[in-house]
RNA sequence: CGGGGCGUGGCGCAGUCUGGUAGCGCACCUGCUUUGGGAGCAGGGGGUCGGAGGUUCAAAUCCUCUCGCCCCGACCA
């Protein structure tokens, strides 16, 4: 993409609303605008790396078999009736009348569509267990939406839902959701840390919240040093396996959100013990057969009995992951991406745009990176260096390859990854290093 | 929902207390000079001051109402 005719309208002051890093460089790096209070708009760089983080949560998930579906955001009220929630939900759940004077709501969540689904088509314990998800948009009319995309009121997500005959089914089900959210964050460059959050009327220990550290997390997290010694990238897993002894083991772990962390009876010591900041970016629940009853979604067993699936329900923010990767990867200048969310895995910086020599190698090194598959983002702009140095290390792509006349007579180019130190190279070593 | 704050060109702000007909920086346009970390000079365009009422000879400024946005707290992917 050449940056001239790019859409990125970048800004050099911070807006005044924006108060944490990620959506203070969100806005200036061209990816967002706020259309009302929490909902946003997504431009081509922002748009590129929900995107890219929606992917990631796609293949993670068809890893484990789930299978994607797309429900509607506009909702029946009957639904919610059925379930019992439509008067629990209270405001935050968006409610509207269409021209029949039908009561309709903007789905903050989906456990009753699905539920409604899945009652009416699926009659046997044969076709247990299953497992839904869905990459789209929800409306929670949040009292008071703030810290950018990370608390929006319309936000995207991936939810999903498993039905399974009995507990122990369910279980597994659970632990599959569990082992691939570790390896969904950790492939974005994130270190999750799951702890035990609040199962409700269930109870057990079948509902855990992924947190991200960031030091400009919401909320306070205690967590044994030995969690930076895991990683979830290297595990093999094999989905059809009994998942428990890896649950178990990324479970064993302490680890606790500022709530349920007690100084005095903290399990481990001092010396061990990790105090920072977190971001809530997953949960997963297990909640039996909350909906399956009161919707009456029943199959038949082996023995042709009617029996109540049982349900877990496992989200993803997806837009809230945008903001948590920024949180994590930035620093005075702008965005660090990880590679595998960044909007373009390079940025060419032409420092003399005009200059025949500098034309053509950065035309050279942009064609073979597009040829090569590489996304590459082209400044191409009558700007001065400083400009484009700027605003390279803004948007946080995480190589820059600067060509400049002296280079050029020397035919060489300088390869640097951002934040890291500036090489020269000759043209064809920058592309072999990229490609 | 309780408490606080702010709405003035695209962005950041001054002007409001003490009414006199709108200003600065950045961005934008033109020209010249510059050209390796957000250039310099000169010229130029753009705002009925969130909206509606009211007071006044006169309102960005005073009064009333209203809408929007932000921050702290309680709540959440």
């Amino acid at each position: 993409m050449r940056r001239s005719k790019y859409f990125m309208p970048t800004l050099k002051e911070t807006p005044s609303e924006a108060q944490i890093p990620s959506h203070r460089l969100m806005l200036r790096a061209g990816m967002v605008r706020q259309t009302a209070a929490g909902i946003y708009s997504w431009l081509p760089m922002g748009y590129r790396v929900l995107r890219k983080i929606e992917q990631i949560v796609r293949e993670e998930m068809d890893a484990t078999g789930a299978q994607e579906i797309l429900m509607p955001t506009i909702q029946p009220a009957e639904l919610w009736q059925e379930s019992g929630r439509y008067d629990d939900y209270g405001k935050e759940m968006l409610r509207i009348n269409d021209r029949h004077d039908r009561a309709l709501l903007y789905g903050p969540t989906h456990e009753e569509i699905v539920t409604d689904i899945f009652r009416n088509s699926v009659r046997s314990y044969r076709d247990l267990p299953q497992n839904l998800y869905q990459i789209h948009w929800k409306f929670r009319d949040e009292v008071r939406p703030r810290f950018g995309v990370m608390r929006g009121r319309e936000f995207f997500m991936k939810d999903n839902y498993s039905f399974d005959i009995d507990a122990e089914s369910a279980r597994r089900s659970y632990n599959k959701m569990f082992v691939s959210y570790l390896r969904t964050f950790a492939r974005m460059g994130l270190t999750p840390i799951p702890m035990q959050a609040d199962s409700g009327a269930i109870g057990g220990d079948m509902s855990h919240e992924f947190i991200v550290l960031a030091d400009t997390g919401e909320s306070a997290v205690y967590c044994d040093r030995d969690w930076f010694k895991t990683d979830p990238l290297s595990l093999e897993i094999d989905f059809d396996a009994d998942l428990q002894p890896i649950v178990d083991r990324w479970t064993e772990l302490y680890a606790a959100t500022d709530e349920k962390h007690d100084a005095e009876n903290c399990p481990i010591d001092e010396k061990q013990l990790y105090t920072g900041r977190g971001i809530e970016v997953g949960h997963i629940f297990y909640f039996g057969t909350k909906y399956s009853d009161s919707m009456g979604a029943t199959v038949s067993d082996s023995e042709g009995k009617e029996t109540k699936v049982e349900m877990g329900s496992y989200g993803i923010g997806v837009s809230r992951l945008v903001g948590a990767i920024i949180e994590a990867n930035h620093d005075d200048d702008g965005i660090i991406w990880p590679e595998s969310v960044a909007p373009f895995k390079a940025g060419i910086i032409n420092l003399r745009a005009g200059d025949e020599g500098c034309d053509g190698v950065c035309q050279q090194l942009y064609d073979g990176l597009t040829e090569a598959g590489v996304d590459a983002l082209y400044d191409d702009r009558d700007e001065r260096a400083g400009v484009k140095f700027a605003e390279m290390d803004l948007i946080g792509l995480p190589w820059q390859i600067a060509v400049g006349p002296r280079g050029v007579k020397a035919g060489t180019v300088e390869i640097k990854q951002r934040g890291g130190e500036r090489e020269e190279v000759s043209v064809e070593s920058a592309l072999a290093r990229l490609t």
